[in-house]
DNA sequence: AGAATGAACGTTAGCGTTAACGTTCATAAT
DNA sequence: ATTATGAACGTTAACGCTAACGTTCATTCT
């Protein structure tokens, strides 16, 4: 016991037999075994991270707060990546739980059900992120996406376009996608009952479905804004216009999302919505690791949005 | 111990025994608790893996590949970014030790002396990925960063190039950026004796690096191609060359590495060195499961690289 | 019939740690 | 001198699981 008490800093060893034990633990190469540990205490500091995907800066950035502020706290993380499909999600959700995790780190809110039943019967602590509802899990940090669609709906009506179009995710499920689009959709449905064209391509990479999307929409309609699910996309479409001797902003508008890296080297700036994806991480983290310590947290936090007007749609008509 | 083989699904119950077994614990909602049975059997199924960082393509493809590899064999990651630290990683390795993981993987070859015997001691099979040598700590799967960096040069020299700089990275200990400068070199100090001029600015992110690196280099010299650390700080290169009116290739040639997505919507096509990422997370993967499992396998596996002549470099001299 | 066989299932002990409580013993209070 | 005090350190049992070995009992063989 005076081993264990000494090797974790807690009370009740002499600093004379503390440094003794510390010094012969350091020779004789000793390695604590933390499954013993948690299997004593029952829990772990182990915490379990669900993203999409790897790719992108999106989760990087949310990823990159979140362990940061773990980690200073002493905590390791179990990360998996579902590429958008639930099932693998509650496959993940069930192996995590064997592990006796302090905390469980979800993106999105879009679960199985069975999922949602596991959790809330478990006491572990459930951070959402990423996506913002009022009725969480248990706790979640995120953004209002259909706010978001709405935001960039209100700039293009405002700018004077009419014809809008949209570019969707690629693959999978992408709930905040979806979200998006509905919501750039009540702006123009209810100001000039005008519909949203939206073309959904795969091709490989965000850059590349950004430019086959806009081939596609330029082929079958005449948008004069299309707006896009990341820069990376508009990026692409941006390409694609340019190819065809399209004029940005004169002849279409072009609008991103999330205002990424790329961004700050274009000739042209890029219409944007900024999202403070860092923060959120910090944010999220932070509130999972006060839940986890009995301290009581905001159940939902919508962190805030900001339209980044650019060059890539027209300056206001006068 | 009837429930447990029945759990496991390892020989020893009869199927009616078994099939009442797992109705009642689902019933109960059992979940089996990973740290003792880590305990009992002396390893665990996770997996660690440290990578220098989230952000970029490079990390994520490789980690995408190790991830999908490892998934479908049972195990799970912990994973861990070191931000080009190599303090960091140790800490991280010590902890992740106390784990009894079943296997480690590492980004690169530059480790503190410590954390190499560290690992030595132990009998946890170690990998070591992105960088190449015969002698890694236990296996290791990569490219060799340094003849990469003899390909770019080579190749600018047969297009006629004489004056070469190179744009690296940003900030911490990017052993890879080193080793491809210094191939580079040798090219240029062996057949012309001309020194590589090199910037290493930071500016927030990789495109804005590429741009101002570029910038510096145009102010302060005349180079007529310049080499980056990859795709996207070339990116950033070409959109400061175009700002200032040089035309690429004839006025000054970019080369990029690692092929990125961005590449495939450029109006341009972008020199590159072609890097098999995602096939190097899979066989990394791979060779440390065989590891795992008592499998003899190469030691050290070098993977292809492959130069993509593009359209920001002059085509051939005839 | 009796013995041999082996699948099905049970018992025991140990993995390394820590919570809870027990012991020791120098020092202080009476 | 005796007793009380409490910091320092030790002992025990338990966490949930599985390897190893023990028991049971229907079936088959002689």
């Amino acid at each position: 016991m005076s081993v264990s008490r000494a090797i974790r800093g807690v009370e009740g060893v002499s600093e004379k037999t503390r440094a003794e034990i510390l010094k012969i633990a350091r020779d004789m190469k000793y390695v604590p075994n933390s499954n013993a540990r948690s299997l004593a205490v029952a829990n772990s500091n182990l915490i379990g991270i669900s993203l999409p995907t790897f790719a992108g800066e999106v989760f990087a950035d949310i990823l990159n707060g979140m362990r940061r502020t773990l980690d200073s706290a002493g905590y390791s993380s179990v990360i998996d990546t579902t590429e958008y499909n639930p099932d693998a999600e509650l496959n993940w959700v069930r192996r995590l739980l064997s592990w006796q995790p302090a905390g469980i780190i979800l993106t999105g809110l879009d679960h199985k059900p069975e999922t949602v039943e596991l959790l809330r019967a478990s006491p572990i602590p459930v951070l959402e992120i990423w996506d913002h509802t009022d009725h969480p899990i248990d706790i979640c940090v995120g953004i209002d996406h259909f706010k978001a669609g709405q935001m960039i709906g209100a700039h293009a009506v405002a700018m004077g376009y009419t014809r809008p179009a949209f570019v969707s995710a690629p693959r999978g499920h992408d709930t905040r996608a979806d979200a998006r689009l509905a919501g750039l959709r009540t702006v123009f449905s209810q100001d000039m009952s005008v519909p949203v064209l939206s073309a959904r391509p795969d091709a490989g990479n965000s850059f590349a479905t950004g430019f086959d999307g806009t081939a596609q929409l330029l082929d079958t309609a005449a948008p004069d804004i299309i707006c896009y699910l990341n820069d990376h996309m508009a990026f692409g479409g941006l390409m694609c216009c340019q190819k065809r001797g399209l004029s940005v902003p004169e002849d279409i508008g072009i609008a991103g999302f999330n205002q990424l890296d790329l961004a700050s080297v274009l000739p042209k700036k890029l219409t944007t919505v900024r999202t403070l994806r860092r923060l959120m991480g910090i944010t999220g983290a932070t509130n999972l690791l006060a839940r986890i310590n009995g301290v009581a947290v905001e159940k939902s936090k919508p962190l805030p949005l900001e339209l980044i007007p650019g060059e890539t749609t027209r300056p206001q008509t006068s």
